[in-house]
Parts: structure tokens; sequence; C-alpha cells
DNA sequence: AAAACGGGGGC
DNA sequence: GCCCCAGTTTT
């Protein structure tokens, strides 16, 4: 049974894993793997800042905000307007400032003040949907996921590793023709790429290392 | 499925 | 000035 199954994958996908060590090689030494877990509530929260906005803005305004509070504990004591100044530099930081607090007291009343590493008990947390909650059981639990966010969407169907219409079914598709081992790096790679190369609009192309197998499918 | 939330930085 | 940005929630 096993077998058969195997068999249809690698003939139907036979591109597919080229494209990704390609990549991966092209980016080795513009990312840096994760090594060892981050504080899974840090990740948490930097991942609700990181939301719709620029990296260098996302480590500015969270290291900003850790010097102040960096527990659920911390954080529900914080008045609203407190925090909303603090998230000035992120963007739709009234949203977040709303999100960070409605979600540090709820693990403070339901989780004994820790975070869950479960995938669904972190999708009940305001302000967090699948690329989030998806990041801290990686980043945050070192638990096998593909988070995907706009570029790992795009890419992968520009590449013509799957063809999807939203990012859950992208996330879905991957987690079925990936090997596991490629997951973490997949994720990091295909970001890069995408603010690099592979853009959303005007893509440079001639400097794509995987321009070859790509199917170059327009979204 | 589409609109709303939104300030900051690059060009 | 105009456009984009490691999404999520609401309509």
């Amino acid at each position: 049974m096993n077998i058969r199954i195997i068999t249809q994958n690698n003939t139907a996908n036979k591109q597919i894993l080229p494209i990704i060590r390609t990549l991966i090689k092209f980016h080795k030494d513009s990312y840096t793997p994760v090594s060892r877990q981050a504080d899974p509530y840090k990740v948490l929260v930097s991942c609700i800042i990181s939301q719709r906005t620029r990296d260098e803005q996302t480590d500015k305004v969270s290291a900003r905000l850790f010097n102040v509070a960096s527990t659920p504990a911390e954080m529900a004591e914080l008045p609203v307007r407190r925090l909303e100044k603090l998230l000035v530099g992120a963007g739709f930081y009234r949203t977040k400032a709303r999100h960070i607090i409605a979600a540090s007291k709820i693990l403070l009343e339901q989780h004994g003040g820790k975070m869950p590493d479960e995938f669904d008990e972190l999708m009940k947390l305001p302000g967090v949907g699948r690329k989030t909650a998806n990041i801290v059981m990686v980043f945050g639990f070192g638990r096998p996921a593909i988070p995907v966010d706009t570029h790992v969407h795009r890419i992968s169907n520009r590449l013509g590793i799957v063809r999807t219409k939203t990012p859950e079914e992208t996330e879905f598709a991957l987690i079925k023709i990936v090997p596991r081992r490629y997951w973490l790096a997949l994720n990091a790679v295909m970001v890069r790429h995408g603010q690099t190369i592979c853009r959303p609009v005007s893509p440079k192309c001639p400097e794509c290392p995987a321009e070859r197998m790509c199917m170059k499918r327009n979204l």
C-alpha cells in the first residue's frame, strides 16, 4: 500500500526535491537555521507584531516591548494605552495591542500562564492564525510544521511545486509532498527567495538558480 | 470572497 | 506621493 503511494508521488513530482535543494544551497549563507528553541511566549508576541510588518521594525519594536514586559503576567498588567505606545513603529499597533493583552489573559486564566504546545489551542488565541500558530510550534517548541506566508504560497505555486488557491491549501499540499527533513529550511529559504529574487512583482528570474525547473505560474 | 485594520520605509 | 510589507478578523 505504501509503496504504491510513494511511487506515484515520486513520479508526479520528480522536480520538487531538486528545486528545494537548489534553493537551500543558493541561500545557505543568507539565513540562519534555528538551532535552539526560543521562549514560546516571546515567539508568539513577536510573531503577532510581525504581521504585515517588515522584519527590521518587528525586531526593534519587540526588543523595546520585552524590556518592559516579557511574560503573560507582566503583559496582562499593562494598560492597553501603554502597550499601544510601545508598539508604535509596527503597523496595526492598536489591533496588535488588543490581541496581545487578550491572549495573555487567556494564557493566565486557562493555561496557568504557560504557552500550550498544541496547535489547536494556539489557534484559539486572538491574533493567532495558521501562520502564527505554526511559527510557535516550530520555533517555540521545535515541532515539525510548515508556516505558510505570502512568500511561501506565491513561490510554491510559481515553481509548480503545488497548485493552490489559499495559503492553507498550500500548507496541506506541501506537508504531503515535502519530506519532513526539509520543512524548517523550506520556510526560511522561500521567504528569503521571495524577498530577494522571486519578488511579487518583477521577479529577477535571470538570477534564480531554479529558473530551468520553474513553471512560472502567475498567481 | 472581499474588506478592514494602519503606520513605516523605500523609491 | 505612491506602493509594499513573515496576516488575522470581520463582514
